[in-house]
DNA sequence: AATTTCTTGTGAATTTAGGCACAAGGCTAT
DNA sequence: ATAGCCTTGTGCCTAAATTCACAAGAAATT
């Protein structure tokens, strides 16, 4: 087959196939057909296999699909093959929550900094980390030797500074859990978690 | 124009084009053009006179539209004409950092019961609401006059069950924070806010 | 009243995603 | 070997979403 450009909306079902994978692999199951691992992440065998089709051919025709192998290659093409590195701005109440969640780390995830602009958060131990003055941002993340994902948990009204400061300081993907529409460059990525308008689709389907 | 059906990525762009709109009438401003909205949620002209025609025709040619008008419109497309309420169960790290947001009840959602099942936390008062065990939740949310949306903030293990007895206590909608897939029946709207897959999609543009 | 200017609203074209249906191909049993 | 079984991989068609490009229409100007 020609191998085409992987379409965005695997990437975004990708995660959801690996995190089902590694249940069966933590049960013992070794391999698993399109039909049975489609139905636990809601979508159907045909979209499953042609999703996998993107990143090669390695499925048993008969038999089905190899559950490490599958976990290999899906890990390799998301790039999880490596641990990420993270920075956390704005230690209000979504950021410590975030610090706290257990699940980054084990899927190669690191926070290796944190940040705020209020001095009474300045300094306070939270987690194993210490919360950094947001105003020094470019040396304490050159300090920590890079990060790779900015997470902005700060006010809208100073978001897009912050967005501003962590491109500055080299990092090239932004989560960002603010309401406002950011700009960056294009050689950055930014996703958005956007709470308030999920509950606004929510109501939509409601009315 | 034949009205049609509004296609899924509309819904989801409408509550970016309000926020930009309620920030204009806050600063005073009563006429936008299609090219500067687009411009502000990061899309284009195009698409937000094709998203907007979807509701009706209410911009004025060779004007712009209203911004006070736009507002009405789109609110009433969302649904966002009447106050929701909502039910958080799960008051550990993220709970409480939802519980304690105002942006929600701003926006017209409001948060009228709180569940855990861990009994050092069952009868706490968070915010100005208790905890109440989540063995109890059909009662409490019959009391409190029924529960628009249910949000999961569970470990991912009892999410189902939790999902379950949303259900079963009358909620259509609800948003899971949980990583896994939950399989609710067709008349639920299921929304997800997946962090460790954002992680990974982030991650999978950076290799 | 006619002309100019501007921005909307929308058919039509294009691009992207989804799903069917079946040939291809590996495994097992005889 | 060979036949039968089973599940993958994918060509092709359908549906959904995006983008283009321009006619339609409102206000301002002459
Ligand atoms: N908490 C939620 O459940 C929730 C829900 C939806 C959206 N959000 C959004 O997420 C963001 C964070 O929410 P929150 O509830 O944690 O807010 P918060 O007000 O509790 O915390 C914000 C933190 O950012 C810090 N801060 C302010 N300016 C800063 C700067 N320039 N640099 C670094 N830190 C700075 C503040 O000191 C504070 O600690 C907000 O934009 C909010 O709108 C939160
Ligand atoms: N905290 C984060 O930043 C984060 C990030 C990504 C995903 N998540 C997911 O969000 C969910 C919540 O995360 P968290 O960090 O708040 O977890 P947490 O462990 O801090 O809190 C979970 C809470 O749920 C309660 N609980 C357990 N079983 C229950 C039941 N049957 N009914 C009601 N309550 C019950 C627990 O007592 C606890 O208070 C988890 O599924 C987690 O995987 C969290």
């Amino acid at each position: 087959m020609k191998r085409k450009r992987i379409p965005q909306t695997t990437i975004a079902r990708l995660p959801l196939y690996l995190r089902y994978l590694l249940k069966l692999a933590r049960k013992g199951l070794r391999i698993i057909s399109s039909y049975e691992l489609a139905e636990h992440v809601g979508t159907n065998a045909a979209q499953l296999r042609k999703d996998l089709s993107y990143l090669g051919e390695f499925g048993t025709r008969g038999v089905g699909y190899d559950v490490a192998e599958l976990i290999r290659q899906i890990s390799k093409c998301l790039g999880l093959t490596k641990e990420w590195k993270i920075a956390i701005v704005g230690m209000g109440k979504l950021g410590p929550a975030l610090l706290g969640y257990k699940g980054f780390e084990q899927e190669g995830f690191k926070i290796v900094a944190i940040f705020d602009k209020n001095p009474k958060k300045i300094g306070k131990k939270m987690g194993n980390l210490v919360v950094s003055d947001v105003t020094n941002l470019k040396e304490v993340i050159e300090k920590v030797g890079g990060v790779d994902i900015g997470i902005i948990t700060t006010p809208a009204s100073v978001a897009q500074k912050v967005a501003n400061q962590l491109i500055d300081a080299g990092v090239r993907a932004i989560l960002n859990f603010a309401p406002v529409t950011l700009g960056v460059p294009s050689n950055v990525v930014l996703r958005q978690v956007d709470l308030t308008t999920e509950l606004q689709i929510l109501s939509f389907h409601l009315t």
